[in-house]
RNA sequence: GUGGGUGUAGCCUAGUGGUUAAGGCGCCAGUCUGUGGCACUGGAGAUCGGGGGUUCAAAUCCCCUCACCCACCCCA
């Protein structure tokens, strides 16, 4: 074990491991550009009143996780532990509420969590979403369901379950909460440690304790879909309508609680079948109130967000791989004119869009093959002080059975470029 | 944040108080002086996660610490 590691809970992406991440990237990018969200940066840093404000002071993300720090200026930054907020104050900021609605907004980067770390939970953590901001209607909140089920179903993930819920507005949901409160009240001395706790600070929350999954007062407690008012409903029920007519399969599940304050109306999560502990791969919701709360003019948004490390994780799970990048050329250079002569040829190889290793002079005709050999690239080119004084290379085809030839510069090029077509 | 498990070369593993910590993969080289894949031979590479303690003697026993993993908590 090296002496210096990387922070705990943070972990190196090695090149063996890009071409899954570009995999996943890549089709992040194609379906948001599918469905016209554009991609914006936020820095990585923000104002901390910008998580404060938004997430909720009582939520774990704000009072366990986040890495908070002053500045040199005395101010007080955090590390973005999520990005809707983020993306919100960019939205206020930059006066977005006067370009025509919805914006829709992409992002693809690493947020921050102060956790305690295991498998799928990390401290550093990579989030693609969406966030389609100014439109109150159920269709945006289908919009980004649909977006998300896209990504997955690209990807070719198998038996993701979607699970959605309506936790109301907010005047709903509080008035739930003090119902769920009266209701558990009289049994707390009975429920677990846990539960008692969240009584006090997150009372949805007690309804998937796993510990008191069992108690009748849970099987008894009211849901919160009886609560919610005519407009809730409403706007509930075409989500349902418009997720039917997509065909997109979906279960209701009243225990969804989003951990965000922020959260209004409809919420939702996607899970592999049958996946326990960390395994939510994305979830989402509306969240009409979060504007104001950074001081902006009321403006409706829905989004989610989806992890890519767990995305990562589940594709291995489900023995999907991605193929590296092809190289198409290692160079054998040998003695010191080859030498040269090899990086001239390895130059005009690049310019013409070819990938090509540079060999290392001074080893052996024979290492150097056998390292061409393990690289997987479709050819050698071996170019020694005899050929570097007639101009030409040897061009040897690694997997193919293919008979070595001599040849020069434009028959070089012909030659690989062809096959690489081919290939 | 709570409880538990695991740390031996780049990777996987053997070694549970007693020579110089063993093997496989990988890496480097040679057999084959400019021709790969196969095979054989050799080499480099480990303060046994780190620190402290017990002992004549510690990878092995004890304490602390760090990291990873699992469950909880939380969340994507």
């Amino acid at each position: 074990m090296a002496e210096l590691q990387a922070p705990r809970g943070m972990h190196d992406l090695l090149p063996e491991e890009e071409p899954l991440w570009r995999l996943v990237r890549d089709a992040c990018e194609r379906v948001a550009r599918g469905f016209d969200y554009g991609f914006l940066t936020t820095p990585i840093v923000e104002d901390e009143r910008v998580f404060l404000r938004s997430v909720g002071d009582e939520s774990d993300l704000v009072q366990k996780e986040m890495y908070s720090f002053e500045d040199r200026g005395g101010g007080r930054l955090a590390l973005r532990p999520e990005a809707t907020a983020a993306v919100c104050r960019a939205y206020l900021e930059h006066g977005m509420g006067s370009r025509p609605q919805p914006v829709r907004l992409a992002y693809f980067g690493p947020m921050f969590r102060y956790d305690r770390p295991q498998a799928g939970r990390y401290r550093q953590l990579w989030q693609f979403g969406v966030e389609c901001i100014g439109d109150a209607s159920p269709a945006a909140d289908v919009e980004v369901i649909e977006l998300q089920h896209a990504l997955y179903r690209e990807l070719g993930l198998d038996g993701i379950a979607l699970r959605i819920n309506s936790i109301g507005t907010a005047e709903t949901r509080q008035r739930y909460e003090r119902a769920l409160r009266e209701h558990l009240a009289p049994h707390a001395q009975s429920l677990s440690k846990d539960s008692q706790r969240r009584l006090a600070t997150n009372v949805l929350r007690v309804l998937d304790s796993k510990e008191d999954a069992q108690h009748p007062a849970l099987a008894s407690a009211p849901s919160i879909l009886d609560a919610l008012d005519t407009g809730d409903r409403e706007h509930f029920a075409e989500v349902r309508r418009l997720l039917d007519a997509l065909g997109i399969a979906y279960e209701i599940d009243p225990r969804i609680v989003r951990g965000l304050d922020y959260y209004a109306r409809t919420v939702w999560e996607f899970e592999p079948k049958g996946g326990g502990g960390q395994s939510t791969l994305g979830a989402g919701g509306r969240y009409d109130g979060l504007m104001e709360l950074l001081g902006g003019p009321p403006t409706p948004g829905t989004g989610f967000a989806t992890g890519i490390e767990r995305i990562v994780l589940t594709l291995r799970e489900q023995g999907i791989e991605a193929a590296p990048a092809a190289l198409d050329v290692v160079t054998v250079p040998l003695g010191d004119a080859g030498a040269a002569w090899a990086m001239r040829v390895a130059g005009e190889l690049r310019r013409a869009g070819l990938a090509v290793r540079g060999g290392t002079p001074g080893r052996s005709l024979r290492a150097q093959l056998r390292a061409a050999n393990h690289s997987g690239a479709r050819y050698a080119v071996i170019a020694g002080d005899d050929e570097a004084a007639q101009h030409v290379v040897q061009l040897k085809a690694l997997a193919a059975d293919e008979e070595q030839r001599t040849l020069d510069l434009d028959a070089l090029l012909e030659a690989v470029r062809q096959s690489a077509g081919a290939s």
